[in-house]
DNA sequence: TTGAAAGCGGTACCAG
DNA sequence: CTGGTACCGCTTTCAA
């Protein structure tokens, strides 16, 4: 007896003294049903607030309007923001929103998948977490059809659309300026090597060494995991070097910050001691001292963008597309030794 | 022809050359269907890759195991948090989390609501939008008896659980803090003076002024609106006042941050000139300079709590209750004038 | 131990 | 213009 039954096809019939189907012509304005019967069937409608149930829509068809997503977590800024992107367009596009959240976990992420195949979503977005390193549950919804596009951290990108941000050459440019305003060796501290994301922007990295004839210096790189604490101890293990780095690059958010509190915590000062450039948004960058210099990802847009390329994979359009959202290198104060 | 279709349990039936209930009982180990046919039955099911379909089960009863959830947003960490812990505990008791935002609009809460609704979720956990003065949507719930559970912004509390944090005694805590640290004039920067929470730590800031019969000055209580800028316009107010205040008590994150903006902006030390206190998780907090003393809530329990009452609510639990979650203050850099 | 039939709410097709 | 019938996938009597 949980929430008094919903009026049905069936209770508006009754009432009109019709069949069930001819209502159902007269709520859709079907051209062959009375002007007369239509009218009457809306007007009751209306007042017995009747609302079409979508189980027995989706009973019928397979489309449930429902979209699943899969995220690291809510939490991080970056993840909520793009979350936002992909929620907006898909209200505005009349599908609901399933969001799972894989806590960058192998198995919460085959369980996630599982569930969303279960629930009959129509199409999936998704973020790899970052334990993964085996694509078959991914290559799985390949072979039964279910759409999916990627973003940010991304696979099978042969088969699967996906929406990245161009962290090759954001990371290059940032390293560039690096080396524009005083700073002699740069570090890098990236995740888990097998992640594209953290292939790309480090490649980025010694693109723009190799662009001035610098010779790569491997303790300067330091790729473990996108995590708070793993971020410190990477920071930590480059300070304690024989030759320290007089310039970091973080390459995301958490890094950064990571980064950031320990550079402090030793006394240094940013940028004259250790410059540092992280990727961030504005309000984060901003709200900390020095403000930091950042590449900025256009997180909201790139979920938009995922959102609507699912959109039109349910729609018909089969084609396999790699969209590239540019970024922006926002130079504040953590960077710059000399104009 | 979307995704290849799912196997039902007529396909299963059709194999086993057995009907379609038989399938059904033997898939639950019934008691009345022979062990072997029980195993077969399974081992297919595994083989063919069989899901049950969760329309068909929702059509006749009307359980979905959806829950839906209405924010003003998505991306400020106070209420990304909130989801994470909504979003945790529904899994873990086999629920799927439908994520909407108001945008703070009324018109989009009322859509919300309504989709929500006609989607058949089974309950619905909400934190009202700002814009929000007429309840006559969310006492329509209740009439139809779908389960709500609010959070934070509540309503109607009579009728609704619903999960606060101690707004009063927090913000007299933090307010008595400024006084004991060397603060003599403190203002207070609130939202919409309909929302309960501002009432509630409006009040707790009187009342901390009153315990120390400290006259109360208007003018330096601005409650304007929960916004960045209004809240940068509102300090900009406070400072410009005659005697403008010697510590500001920011009711949540982004009024805190907007008015350490304003602050610095005119060139104040803080705390030494103006004290500041607002209210904000650790990371935030710890991220400004000087480090933001703030009320800090425990947000993830709060999601947890608005998921359990509803689950339990589900369960047929009829009592409504209001959750009180602590808050704890922490003192960091931003508030203290002398020891 | 199993099967037949009805029903959940809606749509589509054919008949009249 | 309207009604009858069948079906989507599954559960639940009731009969055998």
């Amino acid at each position: 007896m949980e929430h008094s039954k919903h009026t049905s096809l069936k209770d508006l019939a009754r009432v009109l003294g019709v069949s069930i189907p001819t209502v159902s012509r007269a709520l859709k304005d079907s051209p062959d049903i009375s002007r007369d019967l239509c009218e009457q069937a809306k007007r009751l409608a209306q007042e017995m607030n009747y609302r079409p149930n979508p189980f027995a829509m989706s009973l019928r068809k397979n489309t449930p309007r429902i979209i699943g997503v899969i995220v690291p977590d809510i939490v991080t800024h970056f993840f909520a923001s793009i979350l936002s992107g992909i929620e907006d367009t898909a209200v505005a596009n009349g599908y609901f929103v399933i969001i799972t959240t894989s806590h960058e976990s192998y198995e919460h992420e085959k369980r996630n998948i599982e569930n969303l195949v279960n629930m009959r979503v129509e199409g999936i977005i998704a973020c790899l977490s970052q334990e993964m390193t085996d694509y078959s549950h991914w290559a799985a919804l390949a072979d039964i059809n279910m759409p999916l596009i990627l973003f940010d951290r991304v696979c099978l990108t042969d088969r699967f659309s996906s929406v990245v941000a161009d962290g090759e050459q954001s990371a290059r440019a940032a390293t560039q300026h690096l080396l524009d305003t005083g700073s002699r060796r740069v570090a890098f501290i990236g995740g888990a090597n097998h992640l594209d994301i953290v292939k790309r922007r480090k490649h980025g990295y010694l693109e723009a060494l190799r662009d001035n004839r610098i010779p790569i210096e491997k303790e300067l790189v330091v790729c473990r995991k996108i995590d708070y604490e793993e971020g410190k101890a990477a920071t930590e293990s480059l300070l304690a070097l024989p030759q320290p780095p007089d310039a970091i690059l973080a390459m995301n958010d958490t890094l950064a910050f990571a980064a950031m509190e320990v550079i402090k915590s030793h006394g240094l000062r940013i940028p004259q001691d250790v410059a540092l450039i992280g990727y961030t948004d504005e309000q984060h960058a901003n709200y900390v001292e020095p403000k930091l210099s950042a590449v900025c990802h256009q997180t909201y847009q790139m979920g938009q963008t995922a959102c609507h390329l699912l959109i039109d994979r349910l729609k018909g359009d089969k084609t396999v597309r790699q969209v590239v959202v540019p970024t922006s290198l926002q130079i504040r104060e953590s960077s710059v030794k000399e104009g």
